[in-house]
DNA sequence: GCCAACGTTGGC
DNA sequence: GCCAACGTTGGC
């Protein structure tokens, strides 16, 4: 089983959100190699939720993939924010994953905190900034799960 | 709101 | 294939 990081804006999709529709797609993706990472997911990889451009961005609760990466129709709907006019239900450029809420953090863990965290400090999270989607050593994840729950 | 980091586009 | 211009992400 793998572990993942996944970021979203609590101003549009926030793990309350997640929390009260239980099972979301995830939208949106933009990024090749965030996309090709979801390409790698397995139903049931455990997902740190993250919630960036936030006051405080951090990791906000847990989640866990309910389904296996399928094409982004968001991509190709002219109405929507995400649309992409070089992805079509023919050839689709985008995917998606679906994600199952199973837990918010009783401990917010801000970014700024984890990165004083001498044990943390290999994440992509503080290397790759702007990466959206990304894997997490089970040992970061595990401890982040510690922290999150102490 | 600012701006640094960085991914993408497009001219050549 | 290079790289400048441009757009976006995301922390602060």
């Amino acid at each position: 089983m793998k572990h993942w990081l996944m970021k979203s804006e609590p101003d549009s999709f926030g793990i309350d959100t997640l929390k009260k529709k239980r099972v979301a797609p995830w939208d949106g993706v933009r990024n090749y190699q965030a996309r090709n990472f979801m390409r790698e997911m397995a139903v049931g990889d455990r997902v740190l939720f993250y919630h960036s451009n936030a006051e405080p961005s951090g990791v906000a609760g847990l989640a866990k993939v309910a389904r296996t990466v399928y094409p982004d129709h968001t991509s190709w709907d002219p109405k929507s924010p995400y649309f992409d006019a070089a992805s079509t239900p023919e050839k689709p450029r985008w995917d998606m994953v679906d994600v199952r809420y199973v837990s918010t953090l009783k401990n917010f863990l801000p970014l700024g905190e984890l990165r004083d965290i001498a044990e943390l400090a290999e994440m992509l999270l503080f290397q790759r900034s702007r990466l959206s989607v990304q894997p997490v050593e089970q040992r970061h994840y595990d401890l982040i799960v510690k922290l999150g729950n102490g």
